[in-house]
DNA sequence: AAGCCAGTCAACCGCGCTTTT
DNA sequence: TAAAAGCGCGGTTGACTGGCT
């Protein structure tokens, strides 16, 4: 079945913005909000332009506390590794960086940080793991496990997920089912299976709720960047979520290169009733806390993971076929996860 | 000065997912 | 329950810019 266009293209200005569009958008937004109708906006702020392009407009530049400008050293290497740990979900990496969008998270990793990483002769070859559109339905609404196949297709990824935890290669291939709370997600005491990795995390939260960021306890020794799970916070792909949430989140424990990622930035955005539930959790259970599996990423094999990269896409689309993957999809947000 | 080229980034497109009717 | 509407995402495109010849 065809699908409706969102907005009547003959009627809608596209390309850039002009500062008059900026400000009439803005005004419109920060007077009315979006009244959660993205499509309507545009005629009531009374713009000819298509409610995608205004969201996107909003998300990306108009927005506050949006960051413009030259990425940091240790948000190189947040991209790195989460990027090495789920791939190219930016709108995920997105959220661990305050103020920095999704688009610009992507075009900053194709155009300057994977180069930073390979070197200007070995950067041609390199491009992230990507997959056809029919696969990558599979790919976003599946839980990529560090050991899976997927990601290490025939050890293509060598030693890249060489974390003590996450799922046992060696485990069959078999069905489990999502805890009902996120709390058993996350310490994996769920049909004692051992934690689903930080990917899964990703994964998991990502898919419930656009309002429940990844929980990313980051313990650093060198260049070792560990993911495990902790807290929670918020996209900061979610526009309007950001600028509203000042909510305490003195429970995030992040510290990358020496640098702690506390609960100083401003768009923070747990529902204060989840942090709260996800702190008692947290309290509840400490010796579970403990057990949890973590992943450690090298930060120099990240580098190997884009060298690979090239020569190993299309293992990953085939590895998703071959009996015995590893990797999990998450079914809708019923949080069901049978293995593929 | 003019043309070419590569890099950058804002914006668009189309798809899957979720919500609403 | 199915269809429609809307949202959010990742991939891609194209305009712009600066450097080089």
């Amino acid at each position: 079945m065809g699908r409706a266009p969102c907005c009547d293209k003959n009627n809608v200005k596209k390309g850039p913005w002009s500062p008059e569009e900026d400000a009439k958008l803005k005004e419109f937004i920060e007077k009315h909000g979006t009244g959660g109708n993205w499509i309507a906006l545009p005629q009531k702020a009374g713009l000819r332009r298509c409610g995608k392009s205004c969201r996107l407009r909003w998300l990306n530049y108009l927005r506050p506390n949006i960051k413009h400008g030259e990425f940091t050293e240790h948000e190189d290497r947040i991209i790195c590794s989460m990027f090495a740990s789920i791939g190219s979900r930016w709108s995920i990496i997105a959220s661990q960086l305050p103020g920095r969008t999704d688009n610009d998270i992507k075009n900053y990793w194709n155009t300057k940080l994977k180069k930073k990483l390979l070197g200007s002769s070995a950067a041609a070859a390199a491009a992230p793991p990507r997959m056809q559109r029919h696969q990558q339905s599979h790919h976003r609404s599946s839980l990529l496990l560090p050991n899976s196949p997927s990601l290490n297709p025939g050890g293509g990824y060598p030693g890249f997920f060489s974390g003590a935890g996450g799922f046992h290669p060696q485990e069959p291939a078999m069905p489990l089912t999502l805890p009902t709370t996120t709390q058993e997600f996350m310490l994996g005491t769920h049909s004692g299976h051992p934690m689903v990795s930080a990917s899964a995390l990703l994964n998991h939260l990502h898919g419930a709720s656009h309002h429940h960021q990844l929980l990313v306890k980051e313990e650093i020794s060198s260049n070792m960047i560990v993911f495990g799970s902790d807290q929670q916070s918020c996209s900061s792909s979610d526009g309007l979520a950001a600028p509203h949430s000042h909510h305490h989140n003195g429970n995030r424990e992040f510290i990358l290169d020496g640098y702690s990622y506390g609960g100083g930035y401003g768009n923070s955005c747990i529902d204060q009733v989840d942090n709260d539930k996800l702190f008692q959790h947290h309290q509840q259970d400490d010796q579970a806390q403990e057990q949890q599996q973590q992943l450690v990423y090298n930060y120099d094999e990240i580098k190997q993971l884009l060298m690979n990269t090239s020569t190993t896409s299309n293992n990953i689309n085939a590895g998703q076929d071959h009996g015995g993957s590893m990797e999990a999809g998450l079914i809708g947000s019923q949080g069901k996860v049978t293995m593929m």
